[in-house]
DNA sequence: TAAAAATTGAAACATATCTTTCATCCATCC
DNA sequence: GGATGGATGAAAGATATGTTTCAATTTTTA
């Protein structure tokens, strides 16, 4: 299901050499559990003008809670950025961002995450291709 | 859909104001334009022990195109990567990877990665928290 | 302005879907 | 070893689903 969301029971049961009653009542104690979450479709990114990816770290002046706080309340805002990470190390955040070119990385960088009050540095790094994106994890 | 991908055309229909017919008229045109793709399954990483964000950044000895795929389809087999773009810069390659502990980590690491012929170095970076996780696109 | 082309919505259609029920099977525990 | 609890599959049931058709409307083209 984490490889092909919109398979049914019926054909789940068959693939896995159980029956539909078996898989339905297997999905729906996971979904109860907290495990399975909620279903996405997948969007072509080149096909959208957003096939640039761009990794961005940041470091904060102030690491106090609220600052922290506001400042990842601020990134939500944000759609081209997919992904935010706090981490451990030197910088404090690292973020993913997708845009169609770097003229609209500019402007999100200098316009939007750089305006942030909290926000001392960033270094902005470009990918020149996707390798490898999936959503599914390891078993 | 790229937040609701189970939704049905009858219910995204009501949702923008339009017939359930001009919905799937206009989805599977997309389809076929290759821009809507798979439906996926999301899991909760937590709830089955794969919490923790690693991401490595991997420098190559040789950039030949033949070391560099072989490296790219290396990478591929490993369910625990979940994303790796080539990227610009000091680095060549920048890896997401799920993992439960820091140990597991270190086995991806040395037993996995690095073990690679075309590795020079790689720098890895932990993630304290996923502030934001988002599969869908801007517009 | 008039003709042509494309888009739309409503309804009908056929089908696939989830969900429940019930009897059976298996494993476990006292 | 017998009884209890849980899990299983098959079938039935009700419903929601995608898809097509057709007439009407809107947009584009000449």
């Amino acid at each position: 299901m984490q490889e092909q969301g919109d398979i049914s029971q019926a054909q789940l049961a068959e693939k896995v050499g159980a029956s539909a009653a078996s898989c339905w009542r297997r999905i729906t104690k996971l979904e109860d559990a907290g495990v399975l979450t909620k279903t996405v479709r997948l969007v072509n990114a080149d096909a959208i003008d957003k096939g640039l990816n761009v990794f961005c770290q940041v470091r904060m002046k102030s690491h106090d809670p609220a600052a922290r706080h506001d400042f990842e309340t601020f990134i939500h805002s944000y759609a081209e950025v997919l992904e935010c990470y706090s981490m451990s190390g030197e910088w404090d955040y690292l973020i993913r961002a997708v845009v169609g070119d770097v003229r609209e990385y500019e402007a999100l960088l200098m316009e939007g995450i750089l305006t942030h009050d909290a926000v001392l540095t960033s270094s902005s790094h470009f990918a020149l291709k996707a390798v490898k994106y999936t959503t599914a994890l390891p078993v």
